[in-house]
DNA sequence: TCATAATACTTGGACTTCCGACTATCTGCC
DNA sequence: GGCAGATAGTCGGAAGTCCAAGTATTATGA
């Protein structure tokens, strides 16, 4: 809804509409659309590097989380934690990754109720090979500088700490 | 797969599986992590302000983008080319608002391959009430400064630009 | 002119995400 | 000890995204 060049009727409109808001909602809304759509772009070019190794973004952030993990493998409630996604989206993603055999399931030693996700053999070598791939293209980024790399991370620093992302 | 504190051993693994894109990979990676994890949170808190008025992030996009227009409508294949969707998205995006009231299909008054959504007048004052609703809680982005935002969105522009957004 | 290519939109299928509800298990406190 | 409440994971359903393929219409050029 921008990026769009805004007539310019509208925006006074908005403005109009959004009351005493205007400066800082006008500035959130661009904001919010750059997000948007570099998330766009991003996931785009990703998924399309990832696609000949049979994985999508999803599925390889899990499988790069078991990877970096200590054990290789970690409980379904932390994966989701991590990766801030809900717990029926950990489960399809580990159904989809150990349908391909890249991670298996086993209990967890004391509790019960946990499922561990344990990344195998075969989910390690694919997973450097997705890395790889991805270091490729950039991670999807080429077209920013060092320093734009830098300053989007700075600048979102505090969002996702006040969302509890870390 | 990081905002997730990464141990030590994974990072030195995953340069040495990057050879010499190290650097740039590391950042990018981070930056690319970044993006995701604020789009996410910015999409949850922007659907659930829209939901008590019967809208998601995706229809009020487009309402939006209507709403802005200087006549109230738009080819369907303009509002993906602006939004950066696919058209199939669009036709299922529009079929919903039309479902609802908030806009309808009219045919191109010379083409006869292309069909135009116009916002209704129940259209206009549900984006206006979504309007302020997402002003209300800043577009999502309630914890980053104006300086943040006005960071971000620099960052991103090359990035968006070299993608073909504007 | 008229066949071929390009454009506009829709349909069907696959994938991901979320929410609500449900089962199983563990924890805490009377 | 034993019951109430919290926690872990899964299933069904709704919504969004994309791709591939198909229909209709317009544009191109030999």
């Amino acid at each position: 809804m921008a990026g769009v060049r805004l007539p310019f009727d509208p925006i006074a409109e908005a403005r109009r509409n959004w009351g005493t808001h205007e400066w800082s909602a006008a500035n959130q809304m661009a904001t919010a659309t750059a997000i948007t759509r570099a998330h766009q772009i991003l996931l785009r070019r990703i998924n399309t590097a990832l696609e000949p190794l049979g994985l999508t973004f999803s599925r390889f952030e899990a499988l790069a989380l078991l990877w970096f993990s200590r054990k290789g493998s970690l409980p379904l409630g932390k994966v989701g934690d991590r990766l801030q996604v809900h717990p029926t989206s950990v489960t399809t993603t580990v159904d989809r990754l150990e349908a391909d055999g890249l991670v298996d399931r086993i209990p967890h030693p004391t509790d019960r109720r946990t499922t561990l996700a344990r990344i195998t053999p075969a989910g390690r070598r694919r997973v450097v090979q997705a890395a790889d791939a991805l270091a490729e293209i950039g991670f999807g980024l080429e077209g920013m500088s060092p320093a734009d790399l830098a300053r989007a991370e700075g600048a979102l620093v505090d969002l996702r700490r006040e969302a509890g992302d870390f």
